[in-house]
DNA sequence: AAAAAAATGCACTTCTGTTGCATGGCAACT
DNA sequence: AGTTGCCATGCAACAGAAGTGCATTTTTTT
């Protein structure tokens, strides 16, 4: 628990009670959630506590968003392979058709692609959908 | 104007007035658009129409469905280099970050990735976000 | 012309994301 | 300890897009 606060303050976030309890449920869950995810997780909380928090936290490169394609914006935790301090998250996600869960695929990097003439790549987001370890076996 | 309604009838669509017009539209922008857009151009129409309209042409294969992170679904035209039909669309996506316009590269498809093992490729979503070559000129 | 089928339009709902404002709690300072 | 001020929290309300149900109009078929 001790580890949380200490690591949240290295991230300039102060360790509310609030904000350890969101930052548990994301280190427990291994895939993206939504803010519904976590509102329903914390019956509780108030949405707008909980979205300002994700908001933090990915201003303090904590989380990074993840656009699945489902429509509804998905939040993970930053990890070693993800670079998202830097403003280029460039790991892949997978989205399975089966659970409908997404998960970062922090090892396996978007490919080089050549553009077009005249096209400058800022930014890319590559999403995998098909079925995830768990449901094909 | 009898080439879209030839055309419209050979995917087994109804060449109703407001589909001709929104076939057009489509037509005429080279960027994907979202029902929004429509509804503006069109300001006279219903959005549910306009709606169902593009629900329509998806299905019968001559609109596909773009997501390009915005939030908001956009369509654009199939053409010869798409293969929506077949229900795998592997081109990519551009979106540009001055103009926020969204092209689809239909040349450009996505490149061969290898997934974990036990994970299952089923369909694909590559964007590019960046500047397009309108606006890097 | 009548019947059937399909398209359109209206109203309304849901879901997600977002902001403004009031309140409450913690922290620093006197 | 008391006061001040910042930050977090909670409530309410709004905005935008997606989607549904039903009545009405248009088109096709018989």
């Amino acid at each position: 628990m001790d580890t949380i606060v200490i690591f949240l303050e290295s991230k300039k976030v102060r360790p509310t009670a609030m904000r350890l309890l969101v930052y548990k449920y994301m280190a427990q869950s291994n895939v993206a959630r939504t803010l519904g995810d976590i509102e329903n997780a914390f019956a509780k909380a108030d949405r707008t506590t909980l979205y300002r928090t994700l908001k933090t936290f990915e201003e303090k490169g904590i989380v990074h968003q993840v656009d699945d394609g489902t429509g509804t914006i998905k939040y993970a935790l930053c990890e070693a392979g993800c670079n998202c301090d830097i403003g280029r998250d460039l790991h892949l996600h997978f989205h399975c058709n089966n659970c409908r869960e997404t998960t970062c695929l922090t090892e396996h990097k978007i490919p080089q692609i050549n553009l077009p003439d005249g096209y400058i790549a800022e930014d890319m987001n590559l999403v995998i959908k098909g079925i995830c370890e768990h449901c094909s076996g």
